[in-house]
DNA sequence: CGCATTTAGGTTGATATCCTCTTATTGTGG
DNA sequence: CCACAATAAGAGGATATCAACCTAAATGCG
């Protein structure tokens, strides 16, 4: 296999530079130890703000539908909701079709829910200040168009 | 603690839609799952794809410094680079300073990188392709700018 | 020189992520 | 009504991520 195609640093540095999944890895590393550290005096982290919310707020949801809303994995939300289970902040239990499972926020979710809100708009607000409210949004949007496109491609 | 500002509706859509963390990890899963999915034949995740081709060409890197091109905690570092020494693709050896390590891509690192390269170019093109090159250059930029104001804030 | 401080890294434990395989339940064609 | 396909979800295994704690080596200062 030697001497085929020698891969130029040029290739490489382009690599590096415009790769959409590395670069949004790396944003997506930085914002979760920022929102993680800014949201730990509540308890939850970044990613069960997630799905507390999605839950609280559009649930209940089944394992699927839940996972979907969050596109997310669906054994990657079976593990999620384990610490939340744990804590209380969620029940999962049979749904009338018994093969389902239905995730459902409890008193105490909403408790966390409500410590974590102003420490998430503290966070968030230093974000939209340092980049600017109108490109921040112009950013998700172009991120959600994004991920709508790895969806059917 | 019953009856405390409740957070409503509203404001929890608000959070959901424009949460800088939670819409760039969805991002950030979406675009790894397309990327390991193209990169499979390689052998390589994008993830170790990344480590490989900072460490083939701006290496050799200690720990520390690679974790830092990487944006990537040092600790996390350390178990990525455990697969990839398994497999030959990088050594870690000590440093002239003793208490560093220093990380090196091997013969078969390299060939591993020529082997991925033409599948990130693919998967790579599809998603420039639906987006346009300019604004996904743009959206990578701005995600950099993103990340930067993490680390100083 | 000797010791406190700083620096580089590893280990452990917890969460997060996904793929593959398996199980239980539901739906369906004959 | 039953055998088979389709659907929902868990379990297991591997990688990814980070904070907290610990160790070893270099550095600095009296």
């Amino acid at each position: 296999m030697a001497g085929e195609e020698p891969v130029t640093n040029a290739e490489m540095e382009a690599a590096l530079v415009g790769c959409a999944a590395i670069n949004t890895r790396i944003a997506a590393r930085a914002l979760t130890r920022l929102y993680d550290e800014a949201l730990a005096p509540s308890g939850v982290r970044i990613t069960q703000f997630a799905v507390l919310a999605a839950v609280a707020f559009q649930g209940p949801f089944t394992m699927k539908a839940l996972a979907r809303a969050l596109v997310m994995d669906r054994t990657t939300l079976t593990a999620d909701l384990r610490p939340l289970e744990a804590q209380g902040f969620v029940t999962v239990v049979p749904g009338e079709d018994r093969r389902t499972r239905v995730v459902t926020i409890t008193p105490r979710g909403r408790e966390a829910i409500r410590d974590a809100v102003p420490l998430w708009l503290g966070v968030q607000a230093r974000i939209e200040a340092g980049i600017g409210t109108a490109r921040l949004h112009a950013l998700l949007s172009d991120l959600r168009e994004v991920t709508a496109l790895t969806q059917d491609v």
